[in-house]
DNA sequence: AGCACGCCGACT
DNA sequence: GTCGGCGTGCTC
């Protein structure tokens, strides 16, 4: 009399696309395989032992030849829990991708130690902490209805500083906790170690340190793992960490909360390259979570789920944005030009802010390439073979053309005609140096990438900063620069406004009251938006344009890249079975690849998504003798880039 | 990806 | 006769 048959369905933990699916393998007498543990079991001719994910127990299977036997179960945790398996298979779907990379992403490393460590001594369910004391910035209507399960929300945070943390984190602070009082897990995804570090403390002072469970890339692989296991246990719980943080498994999860989410850093670098907003809707979708999009001004991905309807949104009760002062170099009697060029107006501004504390200068991102402007006109520099932009090199080299490498000799502005051209976007280093010099006697503190400040004291400095490295000064700054904004606006880059203003707006935000800033190069509509705090308007109108035009987040993007036949032949089937689809390209990119870029409406994206994976499986099943396979991206990271550059 | 199977050319 | 080339196909 045969046993009734325990078979275990599997997911091999693999890269390659046609082994992104379930197998099913005996599970051998005497041993006990429950879902979620990771396994260890024999895959291909060789019959090669690898590892995989059990999802399912069954006790049939569909498969006609015999089943291998699963070979040991690596841990009895269940690391993969349910809820994750559905995200990863959406956010894998979405994305033209496997699973298998989507729990890559989600589920680190396992560690033996740790693990045995949280076996043996389980978090004990403490009380839960009470609840916060109401915020007074917002109606507590709207932040009840925010909070709401299943509810989506545009939550704009309020500037300022409060003492050491800025105002905006004791607000998502205060709503975490409301959240984790009713027994409910949050997870908070932000973009930078800074946002990071400054919530983890907040949180630890509001509900202690048990309810909480920090993710972020300083981790060594151990703590990522000690506590992707502490989200595990039944207790709720506060996530925060940065991108990784959106898939943290928790129990109850009440809501999703993403910072900033027009913030580069939200963009996964690695396949399927999704981005956290993303990931955020798709898990509030499943859970009934309340999501949260939460920045100063929105996302135009934001904006165009609130204009659809599918997200309300929550002001603060006051606004409290500081006033912008426009100051353009034209015109402006700037001092010495070897020195800073800064507007009279800005300098003496600056001059007098420094007697009562510190100053903010934000500045290009240090080690973005430079590049060069007519001195005259302030065109950008163009390559008289190709028309790519001239860089200026490191010291003692020429000026050359970023994309042929030409010298820039002999040039002369396209425009005016003019024959001496100025740096654009010049590096941290520089700009330290030469305000250094303009206001002697001033102490300069420097933040960046390398200087990493989380704080600088209330006592008068020039904090040179780089854009999203602006560090906290108690009680707030006295006065903000905004340098380099024109060199910021012309990159090459869809996203260059929408990271632009973002990147002011945080400035303004760590403002001390009745502060000001300065805009230093910039002149005309943007100029006018930030004075007159309409920049709203302005994202609206860029929207707008989009949606003219068919740029994301209108339309979504899918790129296929690969050996030129293929890809041609490719899409030419798809722009017969997608009437929608618009097709840029073919684009020659390294070694006889080609590519695609295709803009294809939301509602036949799934669709397109599903085709594109089936050709991925289909190209990487049978081998032509080229090396190169075929490669797809949706909404990946650089398709913006792409589309931008060979479009114009 | 790996790995085995298979069906053609020059070797002790 | 057979050793081994890599093109082809599969993995519960």
């Amino acid at each position: 009399m045969a046993e009734r048959p325990v078979i275990a369905r599997v997911r091999p933990d693999s890269r390659v696309p046609q082994l992104d699916r379930e197998f099913d393998y005996r599970v051998p007498p005497g041993m006990t395989v429950l879902p979620g543990q990771r396994v260890r079991i024999p895959m291909g001719r060789g019959s090669r032992v690898q590892t995989g994910f059990v999802t399912e127990i069954v006790s049939s299977s569909e498969f006609g030849g015999t089943l291998l036997d699963v070979e040991d179960v690596v841990s009895d945790v269940q690391v993969l829990t349910p809820e994750l398996l559905s995200l990863a298979t959406e956010v894998a779907s979405r994305h033209a991708g496997g699973v298998s990379d989507v729990l890559r992403l989600a589920i680190p490393p396992r560690g033996v130690r740790v693990e045995k460590a949280w076996q043996q001594n389980p978090h004990s369910g403490g009380d839960l902490p009470s609840p916060p004391q109401p915020s007074s910035a917002f109606d507590p209507d709207g932040l009840a209805q925010m909070l709401q399960p299943g509810a989506r929300t545009w939550w704009q945070l309020p500037y300022g500083v409060n003492s050491k943390h800025p105002t905006s984190h004791y607000e998502i602070v205060s709503v975490a906790s409301t959240v984790l009082a009713q027994g409910r897990s949050v997870v908070i995804s932000v973009p930078d170690w800074r946002d990071v570090a400054f919530l983890h403390e907040l949180l630890q002072e509001a509900v202690g340190e048990e309810f909480v469970s920090r993710f972020d890339a300083d981790q060594t692989p151990g703590e990522r793992y000690s506590h992707y296991l502490r989200g595990l246990e039944a207790d709720p719980v506060i996530v925060i960490g940065a991108r990784h943080a959106i898939y943290a498994p928790v129990s109850n999860l009440g809501l999703v909360l993403v910072l900033h989410d027009a913030d580069d850093l939200h963009r996964e670098p690695l396949a399927p390259y999704p981005h956290t907003r993303d990931v955020a809707l798709i898990r509030a979708e499943q859970s009934g979570a309340a999501l949260v999009l939460a920045s100063f001004v929105p996302s135009l991905a934001a904006l165009r789920l609130i204009e659809m309807g599918f997200v309300n949104s929550l002001h603060p009760r006051n606004d409290e944005r500081p006033r912008v002062v426009p100051t353009s170099l034209t015109g402006a009697e700037s001092i010495s030009p070897q020195q800073a060029r800064l507007p009279s107006i800005a300098f003496r501004a600056v001059a007098q802010a420094l007697q009562e504390g510190p100053v903010l200068i934000q500045v290009f991102r240090s080690g973005f390439a430079p590049g060069l402007a007519c001195s005259q006109c302030r065109e950008r520099a163009r390559c008289r073979e190709c028309q790519g932009p001239l860089r200026a090199h490191r010291k003692g080299d020429r000026e050359r053309c970023a994309w042929c490498s030409t010298p820039a000799d002999r040039w002369s502005c396209g425009l005016c005609g003019s024959t001496t051209w100025v740096p654009i976007g010049q590096a941290i280093g520089r700009t330290a140096n030469e305000l250094g010099k303009a206001f002697p006697g001033v102490s300069v503190i420097q933040a960046d990438g390398e200087h990493r400040k989380l704080r600088v004291p209330s006592k008068p400095a020039l904090v040179i900063a780089t854009r999203g490295a602006e560090p906290v000064a108690e009680g707030g700054y006295q006065a903000a620069l905004l340098l380099d904004g024109e060199s910021m606006l012309q990159r090459q880059s869809l996203s260059a406004l929408t990271e632009t203003l973002d990147g002011w707006e945080h400035a303004l935000s760590l403002l001390s009251h009745g502060a000001q800033a300065f805009l230093t190069d910039v002149e005309g509509p943007i100029a006018n938006a930030m004075a007159a705090s309409s920049v709203e308007g302005l994202l609206r109108r860029e929207l707008g344009e989009r949606q003219h035009v068919r740029l994301p987040p209108s339309v979504r993007l899918a790129t296929i890249e690969g050996p030129t036949a293929q890809v041609s032949t490719l899409a030419d089937s798809l722009a017969i079975s997608f009437p929608t689809l618009e097709a840029i390209g073919p684009v020659a990119v390294k070694s006889g690849a080609h590519r695609y870029v295709f803009k294809i409406p939301y509602s036949e994206a799934p669709q397109l998504a599903r085709e594109l994976r089936a050709a991925v499986v289909h190209s990487a099943v049978t081998r032509g003798r080229g090396s190169v396979r075929l490669r797809v991206s949706f909404d990946g990271a650089s398709a913006l880039d792409e589309l931008a550059s060979s479009s114009q």
